[in-house]
DNA sequence: TTGAAAGCGCTAACAG
DNA sequence: CTGTTAGCGCTTTCAA
């Protein structure tokens, strides 16, 4: 240790955690006397010694065959949170979940390797509940993204799916498309369900029924799973008169247009077709997708924000839970514009 | 501690580190004990004890304005890094560098954070280059991805972008293509360079004099930097009779085509023309953009595995540095096709 | 095959 | 304002 520079260890440390009173003199000295020796507080020690490890845990799904970062979603919401985890001095851990096994996300604090965690890509199913249940009873710090669970009290920070879908349907209706196909994702997803809950209000408020069954398809928000209903969707266009599709993502627009136009099917000509989250690839889409943008990044950044807060213990009400949803809109292009 | 087992202190270590011959029955002995008292080992003090964190740090680059993971490049490369490293029980520290600030790499290893680094997107600058031999002459371990030094002996896993170019150039030629622009990234980066080689040998063993200065033009790897070309790629299309551009990414040849299209020059109508990195937008575009694909995410899984190989001593040459080039490959659509 | 003891490098009371 | 003294929870000699 440096403390060749003539005083204590503990003063050292002092400087280094520029806390208590300190006469500039010494600190000067503890400086220089670093420098010279080129010493680095080691950070594990430190971590060790004060038992928290500066990192925050980002805690990311399995999901087969996909190159997560790959994919508008998760990419934006790291973006987010990378960006705002620097700015407070923290870095971030990256927690790739195995493929089936239990979600222990207990050992993970424990373990002390992070403060606190963001959860992305969980599901509404009780092991997974549960382990959130888990973590909520050991009052470990954590905050969802974009999925939140009925009857429970987690940190949330989500974004109005409702709203955002009631918005697309309302575009069709002024449109005069009427027969419209629903492509949720799965329904273990709580935006999935949303989505589903501000489509059928929108057809309510129009004076219509809501959704037919056999207007109703789900697949699993990849590009694959879009494409493989191609052949069902054409089934309704031909012989349901299905006008418009509203898929839960773009990912399975892309699909769903790919797929349908192998058969002769075109967006635009033979039906109208809308997304959701307004990747990049909607606009250069031919034709352009219509979409609905979700502050993703934001979402990203708010998360990290609001529980850097906690920790820091910057919030004022500690006691509150963290409810945040953020808003949608609606980018109409040329996919649902009748020529 | 858990060794109300019974045992002492330094045999439960030992079980949790199934290190040293142990009876079998004291082992089970101290598993059952640690889990009646729920027990989890604390990483922290583990690290702490040992002097290794079991993290690889990723540094990334400033980017201003970009969302760093939503770039093709970066995900895949991150992708591949995050999957191998799970699979070797290590964690993921991600490092985002500040704007300006000189790298500080060694604080990175001082601080105890990680036992080894991949770099991305460093460039071939005197200030990121001296911060890399710092790291070597300390004998830190670390990988570059897809960037070298000429005359450095660094650990690299790199691509074949001269191979790459070259077929590019080949393709346009066998079409009868030869007045061709090349839109190039910055030269700090090797791979500009490489590609920039590839292009001039292939224009050479075609009998041709090279690239003209009036043929040459720089962006940034942005969409943006592609966007804002548009206009002098028009006079050169219009006044000296380009006929083929070749982009040096994707997200360039992208902003081109748009650029382009606002002037009212169209793709495979008025102009051919190849990307580079097949990013998933290639195959969406009207026209499906020509390019060629890199194993990014195959890239970042080989940097990965030979990092922890050499961590963990598998590595028989250790003595050796890890230079790896994978191979590249044309992918041709319509965008450089004469109908 | 196991116990005892000595740290790892730092922070955190508690004195002075 | 600064020095002293204990640990943090584990690994690791060294003996037994």
């Amino acid at each position: 240790v440096a403390e060749r520079a003539g005083v204590s260890e503990a003063t050292v440390s002092r400087v280094f955690n520029n806390v208590a009173p300190l006469k500039e003199q010494t600190r000067k000295k503890v400086l220089l006397a670093a420098q010279e020796l080129n010493y680095q507080p080691n950070e594990l020690a430190r971590s060790f010694a004060k038992k928290r490890s500066g990192n925050i845990g980002v805690v990311l799904p399995f999901l087969p065959g996909v190159h997560l970062f790959s994919t508008y979603y998760f990419s934006e919401i790291l973006s987010g949170i990378g960006n705002k985890v620097r700015e407070h001095g923290y870095d971030l851990l990256l927690k790739y979940r195995s493929p089936d096994e239990k979600p222990d996300l207990i050992s993970l604090y424990r373990s002390r390797k992070v403060d606190a965690c963001i959860i992305l890509g969980m599901r509404d199913v009780p092991e997974e509940e549960g382990a959130l249940v888990e973590l909520e009873e050991e009052g470990l710090p954590f905050c969802l993204v974009n999925q939140s669970y009925p009857g429970r009290d987690f940190n949330v920070v989500d974004a109005d799916h409702s709203g955002g879908s009631f918005e697309v349907i309302g575009h069709f209706l002024e449109q005069g498309l009427t027969r419209i196909a629903l492509i949720n994702g799965p329904q273990h997803f709580s935006n999935s369900r949303d989505r589903l809950r501000g489509v059928v209000n929108a057809l309510r408020d129009a004076g219509m029924e809501g959704l037919g069954d056999s207007l109703y398809f789900e697949g699993n928000y990849s590009r694959k799973s879009g494409f493989l209903l191609a052949e069902r969707i054409a089934q309704t266009i031909r012989k349901e008169s299905v006008q418009a599709v509203f898929a839960a993502n773009d990912r399975m627009a892309i699909g769903l247009m790919q797929g349908l136009k192998e058969l002769g099917i075109l967006a635009g000509r033979d039906y109208f077709i809308a997304g959701y989250d307004d990747s990049d690839a909607a606009r250069w889409l031919e034709p352009p997708l219509t979409s609905v943008k979700v502050p993703f990044y934001e979402m990203g950044e708010t998360a990290a924000d609001q529980l850097l807060q906690l920790l820091e213990g910057a919030r004022e009400e500690a006691a509150e839970k963290i409810h945040i949803k953020m808003g949608t809109e609606l980018v109409v292009r040329a996919s649902t514009l009748q020529i």
